[in-house]
DNA sequence: CTCCCGATAT
DNA sequence: ATATCAGGAG
C-alpha cells in the first residue's frame, strides 16, 4: 500500500499528464448525461458518442422516450452492448421521472440511485460532472488503476475502493482526480497493454515491476 | 453470484 | 479466438 507522500506523488503526476481530463460522454443537459451514463455500461465511451447524436436528436425529453414501442427503442441503441435490458431501464427511468420528480433529473443522489439502470457509480459521475457535487465514480478504469498502484487494495470491493479514495484525496479534487485516474487507466495504465516501460510511476509501482520482471524487462 | 451483449483491441 | 469496455438488476 502507497504512503501518504507516495499517493501525493501520483496525483501530481497524472495531474501532469492528464491536466484537462474530464467526461468524454457528450450530452448538453443532466438528461441527456444520465441516459449516456446508463447506456456506458461495459461499452465505450467512443461507441456511445456514435450513438448520442441521433438519439438526443429523435429523443428530447423523458415522454419522448415512454411513448416510444420498447423494440424501437431497442433498435435505436442496438449498436451498444446490454441493449434490451438499457432499454427497458430508461423506459422506468423516464416514467419515473415524470410521476415522481416532475421531469427532472433530481440531484440528490441517494434520488439518483432510486432511478432503473442507475447504480452508485453512475449517480456519482451525474452528480459530479452534471451538478458539480464532489464524488468519486468507481469505473473499471479506476478501480484496476488503484489496485495496481496500491492505491487499496486488490481484495476490495467497489465501494471499498470509493472510500479509500474519498479519504486519502482531499475533497476538492474528487472530481478531477476521477477523471484524471480515468484517463490514466483508459490511455495509459490500460486493461490489457499497460504502457509500464514508460510509466512515470513505475518506481513506486508494484504491480508494474511485477509485470516488467515477468517480461524480462526489468 | 450470473446474466445481459455488440464493438473493438490484442 | 479472447479480453475488455465509464455496471446494474435479479
Amino acid at each position: 500500500m502507497l504512503n501518504k507522500k507516495e499517493i501525493e506523488y501520483v496525483l501530481l503526476t497524472i495531474g501532469e499528464m492528464f491536466p484537462e481530463a474530464e467526461c468524454e460522454l457528450t450530452h448538453s443537459n443532466p438528461f441527456e448525461l444520465t441516459i449516456a451514463v446508463v447506456l456506458s455500461a461495459q461499452a465505450t465511451d467512443a461507441l456511445v458518442n456514435k450513438v448520442t447524436p441521433n438519439l438526443f436528436t429523435k429523443y428530447k425529453s423523458p415522454e419522448d422516450y415512454i411513448h416510444v414501442p420498447l423494440e424501437e427503442l431497442e433498435n435505436d441503441i442496438k449498436r451498444i452492448g446490454l441493449f434490451r435490458s438499457k432499454a427497458k431501464n430508461i423506459k422506468k427511468l423516464c416514467q419515473s421521472l415524470v410521476e415522481e420528480y416532475g421531469g427532472e433529473i433530481p440531484q440528490d443522489k441517494s434520488e439518483l440511485v432510486k432511478l432503473a439502470g442507475v447504480g452508485r457509480k453512475t449517480a456519482n459521475v451525474v452528480a459530479s460532472v452534471a451538478f458539480g457535487e464532489p464524488a468519486i465514480a468507481v469505473d473499471t478504469h479506476v478501480e484496476r488503476v488503484s489496485k495496481r498502484l496500491g492505491i487499496c487494495r486488490w481484495k476490495d470491493t467497489v465501494l471499498e475502493v470509493e472510500k479509500t479514495l474519498m479519504r486519502k484525496i482531499p475533497m476538492e479534487e474528487w472530481s478531477i482526480t476521477h477523471h484524471r485516474l480515468i484517463f490514466f487507466g483508459r490511455y495509459h495504465c490500460k486493461a490489457q497493454s499497460p504502457q509500464c516501460p514508460q510509466c512515470p510511476l513505475l518506481e513506486l509501482c508494484r504491480e508494474g515491476k511485477k509485470r516488467m520482471k515477468r517480461r524480462g524487462l526489468l
